[in-house]
DNA sequence: TTTCAATTAGTACAAGTGTTCTAAATTATT
DNA sequence: AATAATTTAGAACACTTGTACTAATTGAAA
């Protein structure tokens, strides 16, 4: 099964540098050193390796949530889990750049990322309970804010792949930085005097 | 010249419906009832008719932030400009659902789009700057994070259209509705007490 | 060793796309 | 009215892509 496992490498590559339109099943088994024919007996078409692709990225966050559930929730728990989700998503970042397009072209990724979405609110939901059972966060003191907070961070941790690619030359560790950072801070309001103590403490030593 | 005109109608429907890729001269011709080869000799390309298009929305864009300057920029003022530029991106909303391939190829757009960016980014800093002397919004109390609200602000500006594509079935108002609300939610919680007074006040009865 | 299934390369085909070209038709100008 | 410029339709071309098919090769099991 060495082919296939290539083929994967090869189209996570094309994908993410070219985009799925410019990654064709041709340039591929080129890449990969086999003759387009036989990557279709393997993978029908692109759409094919679209979602082989996706489910690897699922599998992944998932294992990371499971070892994630062991946590006791603490603030750095909470940046340590954004922090290797945005590494996640930038390994397979072809994804979120074309994701309109291929959610509606794969009905089943569509399905599948819509759940995906759901347990995603959920864990901030939770995140931000313990937070504040904690006392590093401050109860809602408007109504509904925190609900907006969670959609401008489910926005933020899904775009701002897509939004580098249009802003930025650079690529790689810097960029993910920067939106971590973003993302981070985004947070710092709604922290307590304790939590904003906590959260100078791990952004400095970061 | 009422040909030209129907043309990116027509254009503008389509690739707001179909997406840039599956919207193509052949299409678009047939259904502004033309030949496709009439079309070409107007627009070379469907990238010039998506040129075209995106000089429209810089146009309205333009013409609606001079006719922002004219007024006191109190709380209302800054809502009142994001629920229309929310609804002028709607319009063109195809841009916004595929502007990461559209950037990488029409090397123009890309260096308009940037230029149009910073100035927004300026924007934000002067209403905030304003609302600050008003004694509307909190003065910065974490370094930098007006920095990174206002990279979360451009980031769901940017991409609310993109989402509501993968998350809701629904269209129109209702959607513009419910990310607007995110958006000036996401403000609420710098806001003073007076602000958040307004806020209430403006939110209740809209 | 033989046999059978899995894998691979290479070819061929159909569909669709942007692009160009020519000739006709229309419109405006003198 | 005559002439020139613009606009239009339609055909033709080159190119790419996914897809299917065939024949050859490989490798494992009997």
């Amino acid at each position: 099964m060495k082919t296939k496992e290539r083929i994967l490498e090869v189209a996570l590559r094309q994908f993410n540098e070219l985009g799925t339109d410019q990654a064709t099943v041709r340039s591929i088994a080129e890449e990969a050193g086999i003759s387009h024919g036989n990557l279709c007996y393997h993978f029908k078409n692109t759409d094919a390796l679209i979602e082989a692709l996706y489910d690897r990225l699922t599998e992944e966050i998932d294992e990371q949530a499971i070892r994630m559930q062991h946590t006791d929730n603490e603030l750095k728990d909470v940046i340590r889990q954004a922090e290797i989700t945005f590494h996640l998503l930038y390994k397979y970042r072809f994804l979120l750049l074309d994701f309109v397009r291929i959610i509606r072209r794969i009905d089943s990724i569509r399905q599948k990322f819509r759940t995906l979405m759901q347990l995603r609110r959920q864990q901030f939901h939770r995140a931000f309970h313990n937070l504040i059972a904690k006392g590093l966060m401050r109860e809602e003191w408007i109504p509904g804010q925190y609900n907006h907070l969670i959609t401008n961070l489910l926005i933020l941790g899904d775009n701002w792949i897509p939004n580098a690619e249009i802003h930025f030359d650079e690529k790689g560790e810097k960029v993910i930085k920067y939106y971590l950072e973003a993302f981070i801070g985004g947070l710092a309001p709604y922290l307590t005097e304790t939590g904003v103590r906590e959260y100078y403490r791990l952004i400095t030593e970061s």
